[in-house]
DNA sequence: ACCATTTTTTGGAGCGCTCCAAGAATTTTA
DNA sequence: TAAAATTCTTGGAGCGCTCCAAAAAATGGT
């Protein structure tokens, strides 16, 4: 690859002069411009190396997201609420006119794509590994940190989600539902895991905050009802498993209302009651989380708790742009009612 | 921010010392390691910046992606179609470990993005601009452009838009359908532009290859069942505008069927036809056009012309990555049948 | 204690660029 | 036509790093 320098040599003119036909050309007489231009040409030299002006200005004019935990990029993408959020991220991208840059990193990998990630700032997916944000900070770059607070001197944006995890189980209580089940989320590869009531392997927390503090909304949720959540099914599936929602319904028949950790969750509940020509809301009712516009279309149209993720996502961006005083941000969510949750009636299988 | 350089002083070693206690730790005595890391901390040095790195090693480890014409990555992003793009790209580049890079360049910017992205090769959106293909030329990246064939020397990867065109037209006057209406794309900003039968401002050049092909798809599936696409009302609007639907319904209403450029135009009117409740298909049918996951999941369920998004961008991005000989390679469509097509019958509206 | 090995550390070279102060060339002014 | 003003071009400095051949230090064998 010729350099600045080989198209000089070339054109008979210093470095300089040839960095500034490209870059300040109304500075140098026409005549040389064009001398210098078919130099260019004639040497198959395509403009200035950006990585030689990015050492030289120190600015990569991007900014970069990391999926949480061990996910990658692709299966952010993947679902719905990673969609959202990465629409968010790029809205404020274009604004800025920043690049966003997908940073992929696989267990091991993942502090070296810190390290190495040529961007200006992060946003790091919820995740409970305190190792990661040591990462970012080495490097001394703005970032935010999602779906789980990191203290005071870290900027951090979360969903209030023991408020909407309450929320929806007063909203099916109130409906007269006594009969649960719960999906949560499996953060490790493998098939579904069943927690029945009294079983031994039977934990609350699931390892990221966000879980865990959806599940103790549940728990709190339950007891204002007089239930307790140790009788409550918990079924872990890894997002976007597709037997999950066969697993619910084999394993715990029983349940009237089947509360869930997002609508993609749900919607795998939902397309199952489909296949099975389960009534919902009829014989079953069933409550998404997030709100995406996705929980609007499905088949009936979701009771979902709500956030405005994209704003979120959004939100985040801007912080890592504008990189001001650390901040912790809470957003409020919304149960949205629709049409996937209405009265427990007799069941009928 | 204190260089290699520094630490070495402060620690009395020499630069390439400091280097190896972060890139090669085994290779330095453990007693000097960690004196050179003791000093590390002490003047808050955070590793090798990868500025310098990138100029000695010269690989981004990143391929950038550039959305088609004027639009924005969050357009993109927006767009069931883009999405599923996105996803296909971001797969091969987890396989990969390679960064995904979503580029951004508004009209004026987008030379200059391509110019100076940090990137070791291009996805171009399909675009009619030939600009955009000399600008990553000129710096030698590997790249493919999308939807538009640009000679034997260029990769390109598109879909049969022309066949899938014509399988829907055929399964419509199949069905018995002879009122048509065709919801175009339009590519500027502003309001839906209907053009109807005999209009003088009427043309059938969408300008991006990609709608072209389609329409004269449509032109050709309509002149085999004698009917000519000149009696047919266009309406172009912007993808994702929402009032489309209400244009077709109220400017078209003698049409029992509508094709459209895309999923995401085909969900506008058919969450139009629920708000008015007309029946889909009793008193129209509708055809989507990429079969997106959302088209699977309409009400009712759609009839579209499908194509592989995921494994488009997969493959897009595993040319860029591969940097073999150019080729050029058409994907195939599948017209896939659901519930939003049927034999036309009386209107009642 | 000496020499041969092996292990560890060093510092020059070079990656490609942009900035900038200073020098050279050209144009304007008197 | 010479001096002054203006326009254009130059090349050194420096951005931070990694590689590598060579020097230095440590180790081992006799």
């Amino acid at each position: 690859m010729p350099t600045l320098a080989d198209v000089g040599k070339a054109a008979g003119v210093s470095r300089g002069t040839v960095s500034n036909v490209f870059n300040r050309p109304e500075l140098v007489r026409p005549e040389l411009r064009e001398r210098v231009e078919a130099a260019a040409r004639a040497l198959g030299f395509g403009g200035p190396d950006p990585k030689g002006r990015l050492l030289r200005d120190g600015k990569f004019n991007a900014i970069g997201f990391m999926p949480p935990g061990a996910y990658a990029i692709s299966e952010v993408m993947r679902s719905p609420y990673g969609r959202e959020l990465v629409l968010g991220v790029s809205l404020a991208c274009d604004e800025a006119g920043t690049t966003l840059s997908l940073v992929n990193g696989t267990d091991n990998t993942r502090f070296a794509s810190i390290r190495d990630a040529l961007v200006d700032g992060f946003i790091l997916g919820h995740s409970a590994d305190i190792g990661l944000i040591v990462s970012v900070q080495r490097r001394r770059l703005p970032f935010v940190i999602l779906e789980s607070d990191a203290g005071p001197d870290i900027n951090s944006i979360k969903i209030d989600g023991r408020s909407g995890a309450v929320a929806a189980v007063r909203h099916l209580t109130g409906l007269g539902h006594r009969h649960f089940a719960i999906l949560s989320v499996r953060r490790t590869p493998g098939p579904p895991i069943v927690h029945m009531p009294g079983q031994a392997t039977r934990r609350l927390l699931a390892g990221f905050p966000l879980d865990d503090e959806r599940l103790d909304g549940f728990k709190q949720g339950l007891a204002e009802a007089n239930l307790s959540i140790d009788n409550v099914p918990i079924i872990e599936t890894i997002p976007g498993e597709p037997s999950a929602g066969a697993v619910v319904f084999d394993r715990v028949p029983e349940a009237t209302a089947i509360l869930t950790m997002s609508d993609w969750q749900a919607i795998t509940i939902l397309d199952e009651a489909v296949r099975r020509g389960i009534d919902v809301p009829g014989h079953v009712s069933v409550v998404g989380f997030d709100g995406t516009a996705e929980s609007a279309r499905t088949t009936p149209p979701m009771t979902t708790v709500a956030q405005d993720v994209i704003g979120k996502g959004r939100l985040a961006a801007r912080m890592v742009l504008d990189n001001e005083a650390p901040r912790q941000v809470v957003l409020p969510v919304e149960l949205v009612v629709r049409a996937s949750t209405a009265a427990p009636r007799t069941k009928i299988r």
